[in-house]
DNA sequence: AAGCAGTACTAAATCGCTTTACCACAGATT
DNA sequence: AATCTGTGGTAAAGCGATTTAGTACTGCTT
């Protein structure tokens, strides 16, 4: 370990790293919490205990040693490797006793890494963001990584002035949820459901291609042949690839797509509303339909209830199939039958892959796309269609 | 102005603060963004064009002056008086042709600010906190902060290590979401639902003695006499107070709560399954009821789905009073009638109020505590009771 | 001619930590 | 006796800002 660190040129940046993962003082220091402050214990010269943190500067007189040879054993850099035993115990000990925590803007202005990262996303309260994003923290706080969060909200100004203040703010890396990403930025980005090709970034997709296929093969077994479509909005950045791949499988499987029995969603807000409109443009068509292949779990529902309220039965006349599985998914009343989407999982697969990225930052020769796979839930809006 | 912040000892701070405002360099460099780097002309001095940004130094170096002087005209420092309006403009021109930006480490590390606060959730992809969430960006990014996020799923460590850790961090303030708070914090500390007195802590709440009120009310005024509630998990921090109000509210209106027709919520999951126990639980005393008031909307789904697979239609059987108006509420099938919990104002007036404690802190004389109205939604799960 | 008041700046001290390049000394080797 | 090889450290130079206490100069009074 230590030829390591010290064959290595990096090895500022290992030791720094080490310092803030598992094993290091933090994770350490942490457990001691001390009962009680009742030091009347000697130590005259001890730090003020007050509210304000003792400096190591501070830590280092009370011990009589220098502060450098203090950081040097704290951050158990191989330099201190001379250093008795001892003199590292005391260090330590006292480092506890006082609570030392090393001030985390001068450690980041010197050692250029923040440790933390920025996550974009259109809007935090929306459950697809969410879910990502709580896929994310998993893997980044157990790292010792913090994030800041933005929502631009779709509009565009907001999609390029987030992450450059992110950048100003030394984030380390960036991860963009579903959201159009097209700049490559001074540090690794790692995108959910981004489709463009773009230096440093690393997409993560869902494999559109199978999530077509178990759709649409389970309407088709079920005897559906007159499908209609909700395609997604222009700003969502899955709804392009979606869309070609529905085409795609859908021409594989000998379905033609009716462009009357294709809606698409209109309009910035995340209630079933929009779905609701898009189904009634669909029936005012007058091109029957026997099912309904929504861009997702929200839309699916909204198109629900515009087919019930045009006395139509699901599933009996209208099967309905959503898209992400959202968490209410289940209990809608029919139970939807909808593509799931593993959006906790992409969102660790983001944050793993940044973290990844960033650690051998230099040698970056990341992929540019990982796939997860979706899967079906059949629930209770799928049905044999209507004999007649 | 100028002799406000020469009077003032805070002066130091208000010119920081001044500095990351709306009317700030940094915004006022953002609206400029040059079209294209074609700087060919002259200046073979010049910072060198590359990835890192300029320093203050380096920008000084050119101009020709001391760093001193241009951080004191950048800051728009009333020290900065005497310099004539031409200086002030050269070093203006300079610092946006170079695109100069304080280096956050830098500055925070000097002026003991991160303009950066902790927001801690029981979990992100929970619409609860997610929308307070939503309200609290709302506020904080407008104003130049920006917020880490840490999710606790309730557990007792995460709970005393995460904002310990947010505080290593030098966050400026701390906005506890629907999370237990006992203990006092170094920074100011707003709640979301929080309802203990502690030092330095606001709580926003809302006002339970009138949500209690306008959900009994409407029952009863439909004719409903048996009631049966769904009260919240014991980690939840509004469960409690919800439940005294809704007792010292039944007793106002002559409604006797019959213990066997309370079900409380039990296990830590999102999903609707827990009202759907708690309904049955609730079914199997065998006590009629004609109406339910549940705890969320999450459990009024799962409640009703419950009702139904016992054989009770909703409303005609039993109606159902949900809490919070979730996004999906509305889109429920009957659509759910419910309590509104304003939780993005609630986010908002979190964020507002810790911002104004953090501005003034010292003479930091807050009240502790915030109330906003709930607003009964009405819709089609509650009707009068079946006459027998 | 000395004193004062502006004006236009600047030097230097922090902030708290990291890290490189030493240094002093003891004992072992040539 | 001179040199080498560890030990056990330390001094000091940053990182990139902010801010206080000056300085040097000019022009105007008294």
């Amino acid at each position: 370990m230590k030829n390591v660190l010290k064959a290595d040129v990096n090895s500022g940046i290992l030791i720094i790293l080490r310092a803030c993962s598992r094993d290091s003082i933090y994770a350490r220091l942490r457990t001691v919490t001390p009962k009680r402050d009742r030091s009347n214990d000697g130590g005259r010269t001890a730090p003020r205990k007050g509210k304000k943190p003792v400096s190591l500067k501070e830590l280092a007189e009370h011990l009589g040693l220098a502060p450098a040879t203090v950081s040097l054993v704290i951050n158990r850099s191989s330099v201190a490797d001379s250093i008795p035993q001892e003199t590292k115990d005391r260090i330590l000990a006292a480092a506890r006793k006082y609570k030392y925590r090393p001030n985390f803007f001068a450690r980041s202005l010197r050692a250029r890494r923040s440790f933390t990262i920025g996550v974009i996303v259109p809007e935090v309260s929306d459950g697809y963001s969410a879910h990502v994003m709580s896929g994310v923290e998993d893997h980044l706080l157990q790292e010792g990584y913090f994030y800041f969060v933005a929502s631009h909200r779709h509009r565009a100004d907001l999609i390029d002035d987030y992450p450059r203040l992110f950048v100003e703010r030394s984030i380390d890396g960036l991860i963009a949820v579903d959201t159009p990403w097209t700049l490559p930025l001074s540090v690794p980005v790692v995108t959910v459901s981004g489709h463009n090709q773009v230096k440093g970034v690393t997409n993560i997709v869902l494999d559109h291609a199978r999530a077509a296929e178990v759709a649409l093969q389970h309407l088709t077994r079920l005897g559906h042949r007159q499908i209609a479509f909700i395609k997604g909005q222009e700003f969502s950045s899955d709804t392009e690839v979606r869309w070609a791949n529905i085409e795609k499988v859908a021409g594989r499987l000998g379905l033609a797509i009716t462009p009357s029995l294709v809606a698409q969603l209109q309009g910035d807000s995340p209630s079933p509303q929009l779905g609701y409109a898009a189904t009634v443009r669909l029936l005012a068509a007058h091109k029957p339909f026997t099912a309904l292949f929504a861009f997702n779990d929200i839309s699916a529902m909204g198109a629900i209830r515009a087919l019930r309220d045009a006395g139509l039965s699901v599933p009996k006349d209208v099967s309905v199939v959503g898209f992400d599985d959202i968490q209410s998914a289940a209990y809608q009343n029919p139970g939807l039958t909808t593509v799931r989407q593993p959006l906790r999982e992409m969102g660790r697969i983001a944050a793993e892959t940044l973290l990844r990225r960033i650690r051998r930052s230099g040698s970056d020769s990341h992929s540019s796309e990982t796939t997860v796979e979706p899967e079906l839930i059949i629930r209770e809006t799928t049905a044999p269609p209507r004999q007649h």
